[in-house]
DNA sequence: ATCAAAAAATAAATCCTATTTATATTGACA
DNA sequence: TGTCAATATAAATAGGATTTATTTTTTGAT
């Protein structure tokens, strides 16, 4: 079982702040929830034991308990009610694009329609996302796609965690540029994606190449203000993560079996 | 200045519990701190007031205030750190898809390019959903997206609230039917372009017509799996929104100058 | 026996006080 | 001037007491 956060060098709540390699009580209470409610454990539809039961269960205070409550409730996970208890709601309520829902699904139960949604979602968003970026990207949004293409460029093979970093902070940016609010809400699901294909794919040092150039097409179509160019090149590129994606789970399906 | 919330027939927050005309001190909290955030009252960036003043000046207890706190938190609205105080982050951290924040978005500050954000991002999901969930509807998705359609035709002109309720469903059905995770995210979203459209538009009884035909045109691409031809005919029923959001909006230009 | 109104019980919601912890700031010292 | 330790501050955590909203049960009338 791969344990996803404490240390990692990529991870997926987008806080700018290091992380500090200690947790506080709140924090492992709130990932601890979503995880038993995640995994089926706390099933949904199903009442949860009262506080009582809860903080001794968990051995936190009533105070952090209610928290965490309070914060899983605005992920749409459970609903409090007087005298009813609290409830795990369906899943359609869910906020999966909330960083550690998004990580506890990844961990615990990303299946291949998971990954299939996810890859979808890209190819619609990110081409639509690169035309409006090259349609209306400022020139401080131009140079923050720039520099994540070059510090890709930089890292090359050389530095898998560089690399990593820049192509993500290139995606961002270009969602970003897209000046499209719903479209930058994705942001943190695409950050998903593009992390569990570091950890699936162990990208081969020629394929680098490859990924360069098709970078630099969707790079130069943008700052040509080419909308359409722009969208076909990152059609193109999705392209490519998806059947990355395939391999290794199709690899690591072989693998298990 | 328009009071969004309370009785109002059709709301945001998508909970199929009846609404009860009352508050709790916790809704109302989290609904003026919201605001307050997202009119500008209290700016990205800034610190707020510590716990002490705060609960002075919303007259709340500090329990209530912390837990608002914490719900605020998911929604990534602030942030707190010892010693530090509580910030409120940029609107790049914003979960702009919860009902709460969208609601005040939409009361509060709500321009041109908020709408055009929201036009366009149906306008590329919705039509991709559409030729999924022909793809792959199940019966009972199929069901509720005719289901629907039916109420549709049902209320026609005569009953505004039950149109404007059946066409919601329409929309959130069909996204349903795709199957895909990422775009039942923007359910909420869709829901409140559907909302702001029914708020801005005085539709005539004659376009109920032209609605119905560009619906049943969705509905019977989708019962007859054909994808392409139910992307295409979601193209023209959003098209159809496009246009009437835009008039609507030029109008309440005209109107305020 | 049936139904409705009143009472009890339960679990969350709210309020409060005390203590601990993390960290920004300050000041002493090299 | 820069480093390190002391200090102060604001949040984090703990837990007791009370209030409120509901469900369930009981009671009472028909």
């Amino acid at each position: 079982m791969t344990k996803a956060r404490a240390g990692r060098v990529l991870t997926l709540d987008g806080d700018p702040i290091a992380e500090h390699g200690k947790r506080s009580v709140r924090e492992g209470l709130l990932q601890r929830f979503i995880h038993r409610i995640v995994s089926g454990e706390l099933a949904e539809g199903s009442t949860l034991p009262n506080e009582a039961e809860l903080t001794a269960q968990f051995d936190v205070s009533r105070t952090s308990l209610r928290e965490a409550m309070q914060y899983i409730s605005a992920l749409g996970m459970v609903r409090s009610r007087t005298r009813a208890g609290t409830t795990v709601l369906p899943r359609e309520n869910w906020n999966y694009l909330d960083p550690l829902v998004l990580d506890a699904m990844l961990t615990l139960c990303a299946d291949e329609d998971f990954y299939a949604s996810l890859i979808d979602a890209r190819q619609l968003l990110e081409p639509a996302a690169a035309a409006q970026a090259a349609a209306k990207a400022t020139a401080r949004q131009l140079y923050q796609i720039s520099k994540a293409f070059e510090d890709m460029v930089e890292a090359n093979s050389r530095d898998n965690e560089a690399w990593s970093r820049a192509d993500l902070e290139f995606h961002t940016a270009i969602i970003d540029a897209s000046g499209n609010w719903v479209y930058r809400q994705f942001a943190t699901a695409i950050r998903a994606a593009l992390l569990a294909s570091f950890r699936l794919t162990n990208r081969a040092s020629q394929s680098h190449e490859q990924a360069i150039m098709k970078h630099q097409d969707v790079l130069d179509a943008i700052r040509m203000r080419r909308p359409e160019a722009a969208k076909h090149a990152m059609e193109q590129l999705i392209g490519v993560a998806r059947s990355e994606i395939n391999e290794a789970l199709r690899k690591s399906r072989t693998a298990a079996s």
